[in-house]
DNA sequence: ACTCTGGGAGAGAGCGCTCTCAGACCCATC
DNA sequence: GATGGGTCTGAGAGCGCTCTCTCCCAGAGT
């Protein structure tokens, strides 16, 4: 069987007692520097490892911190946007003692999930891609620190620690850009309205549009694919083409749209030009996300940019705060910029 | 703080022994009904979720499974093969008690994911993804049972568990599907030679080839990278060219080549359409991994496709039986199939 | 010579759980 | 009525560590 020495193992071969090699494994100051030396080579000689189980429960601490990952593994890992949050924690946290744990969660069973955080295997947790629907985590943020990324939805999540980019103010930013190149026919293709992100792009866009005095009519939904762009774009093009037989066709026509991601923005972009019009001279596109692909489109995409990796490591820090006692904001909003290239 | 209700508390609540608890929570049979019914309430009246920390210490078991991921996680994240294979883990693990851990290797600091698997939090490791100069989890086998992902090259490592795709026959596979379409000049793009797919494969070309009286010296080595596949073609066509100035050109041209990747493959292929040559009625190709790219190539590549869930499936299958103490071999390979598009 | 101080080491009580062992109790058997 | 065999429950000893408390023993101060 796998047996590991123990500490009163180490106190044995090197003469001393236990609480002297935990000093020592510890790095308390307070110690003899021969007798460390001494400690120290017993250690080295049994390849002593020390049970952090034991020392969980004894200490109540753990070291450890999960990244919540919801099972859909498939979707997780082909999702642009996660990847370099968890390379954003995995770097604030390498200056730590703390180890990162990505925790699968199992949408089957959210149980063993919930038993595990609240089992005392971590000393907190960072919950990503968390939808409104779902109810997983009320309560757990009694039982240990919880940093969302991105705000959760939930009513009961209302007081939850979270660390977002600005959605609505960066909505407003691109909006305001296109108002700024004179434009003032406004459309915007809404994403998802029971995400934060799909939700607050679109109010932000709607204070912008408000602010200026154009028409808040102007809103079409997808879902964020590109082909759910596209369809929002045909739609647009329906209700205020004037040689359009539809009866609901009003106004001018529009020359601009904000889409709520570059997914959507790519496959409205492809509606435009199937119409015949030009990106930006007759319809100025901004996109949200600046995914790698949007340089590469025609014309180059101008996008909000968010900073993913901060987003990440901002998580982590302020769990760690949080962990340590120490009093943190509820919200931690991440600066996002405009990153203006050819589409608008 | 936070403080979660105790075994002891419950006990107290429900009027039984500590002792008795522990039995109805963990499904012992021999409780009276009666008292398990008293016993649920007290558990749900309370919220209490065992301490699983507590548990561990003193049953020796976490019921926690870490798989190992090197800390580039970019690369990780980003690499085809590594998603199916944690869908195969995830997997063979829902149906168990077992979760599942993603550790993110530092490899900046691997003693802390060495002290984190040494001490104790999980029953055992997954692998994957393990370089031949890595010497991480050399004697960690001791420690606790591990499979890897992939034969380990480490020759400490020789007698360890592992699920590997038999690069070697799946390479002869390949070349003897060539050979049956009455190739005779057959060249290999082979890959790198620190991984043991870059060696086994080009093992399994050297095989075949050799049973068929072949130019044993028809290779060129890349990176697996498309780039380095474009190259290695480059050479490989100068080597050959009779009309080449280049006093190492020799024999007469060679009619196909097996490539030790797809990425090295679609980058072999514009080579090839650069000089004017047609896959498959010049060259034949053949390539392996089967990406996603590598139906929608031109022409479509033929290519071995390796059930990368059933790897991951069948790892986590091999460790539970490890953990329970039971006999496995040391080696499982899981069978590759060549799937024949018109490539060659 | 005496007490006082303080650094350095050990003793021992947990942390919350599991698990063996022994005891209590009930029923059947002789 | 005594004995045996089951079933269920409780007591208590750990699991390996941390951490407080106490003790010991210089060296300093009076």
């Amino acid at each position: 069987m796998y047996r590991n020495p123990t500490l009163e193992m180490v106190a044995a071969e090197a003469g001393v007692s236990r609480a002297t090699v935990s000093r020592v494994v510890n790095g308390s100051t307070s110690v003899n520097p021969e007798v460390i030396t001494v400690v120290n080579a017993a250690v080295a000689r049994l390849n002593y490892v020390p049970n952090r189980v034991a020392r969980s429960l004894a200490s109540r601490r753990t070291d450890v911190i999960a990244l919540i990952v919801p099972e859909s593994t498939s979707t997780v890992f082909a999702d642009p946007f996660f990847a370099p949050v968890v390379r954003g924690v995995a770097r604030a946290l390498s200056d730590t003692n703390y180890t990162l744990n990505l925790l699968i969660a199992s949408e089957a069973r959210p149980e063993k999930t919930r038993r595990y955080l609240q089992g005392g295997n971590v000393d907190g947790a960072l919950v990503v891609s968390h939808h409104a629907e779902d109810h997983s985590y009320v309560g757990l943020g009694d039982s240990l620190p919880i940093v969302f990324g991105g705000r959760p939805l939930h009513p009961e999540l209302s007081d939850a620690y979270y660390v977002d980019v600005d959605n609505r103010a960066s909505a407003r930013l691109a909006t305001d850009h296109l108002i700024g190149l004179g434009r003032r026919r406004i459309a915007t293709i809404a994403g998802r309205q029971d995400m934060p992100a799909g939700i607050d792009r679109l109010a932000g866009w709607r204070e912008s549009v408000a602010a200026a005095g154009g028409d808040p009519s102007l809103v079409e939904y997808g879902d964020f694919s590109q082909s759910s762009g596209a369809e929002a774009m045909a739609r647009l093009l329906m209700r205020t083409d004037a040689a359009s037989p539809d009866a609901a066709a009003s106004g001018d026509p529009i020359d601009a749209v904000f889409v709520a991601n570059d997914q959507m923005a790519a496959g409205a972009i492809q509606v435009l030009h199937a119409h015949g019009l030009s990106v930006p001279s007759d319809v100025a596109v901004v996109g949200y996300d600046d995914d790698t692909f949007a340089s590469t489109l025609t014309p180059p995409l101008t996008t909000v940019n968010q900073p993913s990796a901060d987003l990440g490591a901002s998580m982590a820090e302020l769990l760690v705060r949080l962990i340590a006692g120490q009093e943190a904001p509820r919200r931690t909003i991440i600066p996002t910029t405009l990153v203006v290239r050819a589409s608008a």
